[in-house]
DNA sequence: ACCTGAACACCGTTCAAGT
DNA sequence: ACCTGAACACCGTTCAAGT
């Protein structure tokens, strides 16, 4: 655990900078919400414990409250550190397909982050969410979508994205730790078909998008559709 | 502790009690699950818990056990049973407006269940959502869209109506337990507004969403941008 | 002021023991 | 087979006591 020897971010402001875990200079929400990241990274959100930070932080669970509210302070802390970083190395393309670029690399971000998309979607109005819509919105702006419609607009874009990498980290977490896919398909989907005496077609092409596991062509899809309507506007 | 209000365990026939599930047959999953979806819509998620239940439904907590895997099972049946008493009850519309009232139907029941829109979109492959999503797809095919692209705009579609569901609950817990929602903005948005040089002009917007609370409008208005894009497919 | 870490008030879940 | 409820293994959070 100690010689993580993790990717973590370079850069850092302190000076002396020892191995996360080791203490060598003060406390601060700074330092706690980083080695908050690195556990929800490692583990999701399971590993991410008072106890379990104090530790890697070699303090007391009870410091860590003299710079975090609580915990749902302190994964708003995280969401919003990972959010900042992916924003401001995402969406350097060229302006006419900017949109993509930034649902694109966000997407990708928060599907490698496999706490994120939960966190994000539990908690629509914390810091994270709203840089993200902001930045959406000044991509928008750059597309010519009026003003006026800016705000309906990027919150289409946001809740499908978010929506797709939900969908993408519970089907991780669907293959993990249960079964498998078809097991799943044959558990929980089959007994909603023969319940009623319909079709159910879209039922059949669920199971097969579960299968293929094609979230990133869905999440494409999803957002043409998405542009195609702000076109109209 | 629990000196007993319990009356006659077994050999009764004739007691009888107005409270919803509260009846002295055997536990059955069916029971559990009414019972635990009262609790849900009385105080939320919180409010939920295996003694709580227990209590509620005259037996241990152990017993619980027997009729349902987990509390991630309990929940995601609790969520079902709502989910399907609500489609059962929605979209009577003509059919050209069909989706539309499929849409603000389960927009508003999803709403008036406040602990029901956290659930959806923490746990995407339940039977809820996928009764959901199977719903919209009918809707959308006789809508006219082709089948190939039905899984792409129904997910989008739902993930829209969550999306902007969980906002509204949280908007609600927002003023709920904290200031108000002034207040809100000044410790939340304002931070991030003054930490960059930029304008902004998105987050103003969403400063406005706020106070007037149209999540009803934003709803209605992301819809017809969905549709609009799907009426190009 | 900051930190410590034991203590408090809970959880979900298990399991020997009953019926 | 079903139920009981104490016990287990944790949580987040608090707070007297230290530095």
């Amino acid at each position: 655990m100690e010689h993580g020897s993790r990717t973590c971010q370079d850069g850092d402001m302190t000076d002396e900078r020892q191995r996360p875990g080791r203490r060598s200079d003060a406390l601060t929400k700074a330092r706690i919400v980083q080695a908050a990241v690195g556990l929800l990274n490692d583990g999701g959100v399971d590993m991410l414990t008072f106890r379990a930070l104090a530790v890697h932080l070699s303090t007391g669970a009870g410091a860590l409250y003299h710079h975090v509210a609580n915990k749902s302070d302190l994964l708003a802390a995280a969401a919003d550190e990972v959010m900042a970083d992916v924003l401001s190395t995402v969406g350097d393309d060229d302006p006419s397909n900017g949109i993509r670029a930034l649902m694109v690399g966000v997407f990708d971000a928060v599907t490698s982050h496999p706490w994120l998309g939960t966190q994000l979607v539990a908690a629509p109005w914390q810091p994270a969410v709203l840089r993200l819509f902001d930045r959406v919105g000044s991509e928008l702006t750059t597309l010519g979508v009026p003003e006026r419609a800016q705000f309906d607009a990027a919150s289409v874009l946001v809740h499908h994205m978010l929506g797709v990498a939900s969908q993408y980290d519970a089907g991780l977490r669907l293959t993990e730790l249960n079964l498998g896919r078809q097991a799943f398909i044959e558990s929980t989907i089959s007994p909603l078909v023969e319940a009623d005496s319909k079709g159910h077609p879209l039922l059949s092409r669920i199971s097969q998008q579960i299968t293929e596991h094609e979230d990133r062509g869905q999440f494409h899809a999803g957002v043409e559709i998405i542009l195609a309507g702000i076109a109209t506007l």
